[in-house]
DNA sequence: ATTATCTATAGATCTATAGATAATGC
DNA sequence: ATTATCTATAGATCTATAGATAATGC
């Protein structure tokens, strides 16, 4: 099925968002670089505002979407679900080169990250979201994975830092990046110097692998 | 010397830029905020351009001075000064760790990182100013620091990115966080445990710590 | 083939507000 | 510093109409 004009909007607005902000782009921006007139965005939308609130709708959507393809649980209020209590390092391996090509390569996601990054201040809504999908909440997430590792809440908190850290810095870094390819091996080496350290680590102290 | 007209405006006018972006904000905004008329402020400065060029000045001005006081030389166009060829572990940590409080809790510092987030999409200058002091800049720097310790050029940068990453990710974390201090300690936490790791590895191949 | 209807657009226009300037007061 | 004012532009609404489709009549 082809894209339709409704979604046509959302897809090009949020390039405009992602680039200028959600208040440094007019509807006329939006409708020029569509092909019509600011008037006619008003037959598919009622405001401005609910463009940017069906954009976040399509975001949660899609990850949600995304969470049951790779199998990885979502977060609960008080922790995790049973089944995650051991997962398996490759899983994490895998589900996470998995996210930053999402974050970085799909265009969708990849405006609605840089969206996110402009707004963050501006709407508590959105400083929600960015906590939630890029800053505290995947952080929390891995610690909550590693707590299950290591001996002390501090020492998996110290091992989410030490892994997220680095794939959060280099989602700026792949932004202002020439060579955007380059960026992703960095991030692979990262993850797999990281898991040879924390197998190693194991090992010393005589614990199962 | 109390605080003149003019620098309230900048310290105002970067308060409200770092909240809701430089578009975000209006001149009526920020004469409100200083509690007289936006008329008024086009005595001090010709434009609200102005305002955010002369912001950026007094960045610039502040940042070489830090550089100075801490005893860090500045980057060199290619490469760095043979003084830094050997820089003592601890000096980088008392370095980073002041580094860390500058940008969190210095206000003027603080509210010009946030708003350097908000912008470095929209503008190019201020894309430029993001990557040199916060994204990329830093993780180059710290990567030809640890290429004197190191074998290789990526194995460097993977130290590199695993010294900072973390650092660059509790910025994030702090600005959401209600515990501000528990924050700081986690960042100390990362650099000793950082420090303690390195040192611990260079022993094993028998190099002089 | 005709009529009615629907949907998506254009062009004109409304109100509010932006950045900026000029005239004035103290 | 204020007040008054200028020009430009924002988001939003209105009316008219184009192109297409559906229902109806013969």
């Amino acid at each position: 099925m082809a894209e339709g004009t409704k979604e046509r909007i959302l897809r090009i607005a949020l390039e405009l968002f992602a680039q200028n902000g959600y208040l440094g782009t007019s509807m006329n921006d939006i409708a020029g670089q569509l092909g019509f007139t600011k008037a006619a965005l008003y037959k598919h939308y009622a405001s401005k505002q609910e463009i940017l609130d069906k954009i976040v709708e399509r975001m949660n959507k899609m990850d949600y979407e995304r969470a049951e393809e790779y199998e990885m649980p979502e977060t609960e209020p008080d922790g995790f679900a049973e089944a995650y209590l051991h997962t398996p390092i490759q899983k994490i391996r895998t589900y996470s080169l998995a996210q930053f090509d999402h974050w970085t390569k799909e265009p969708f996601s990849s405006n609605f990250r840089k969206m996110l990054t402009l707004e963050q201040y501006r709407d508590p809504k959105l400083a929600q979201l960015y906590h939630d999908y890029l800053a505290g909440g995947p952080l929390e997430y891995m610690a909550a994975i590693f707590r299950k590792l290591v001996e002390s809440d501090e020492d998996a908190m110290q091992l989410a830092l030490e892994f997220y850290g680095p794939m959060y810095l280099l989602y700026s870094v792949y932004d202002g990046a020439e060579e955007k390819e380059s960026v992703s091996s960095l991030l692979a080496a990262h993850i797999d110097h990281f898991i040879a350290r924390v197998e190693s680590d194991y090992r010393k102290k005589g614990r199962p692998t």
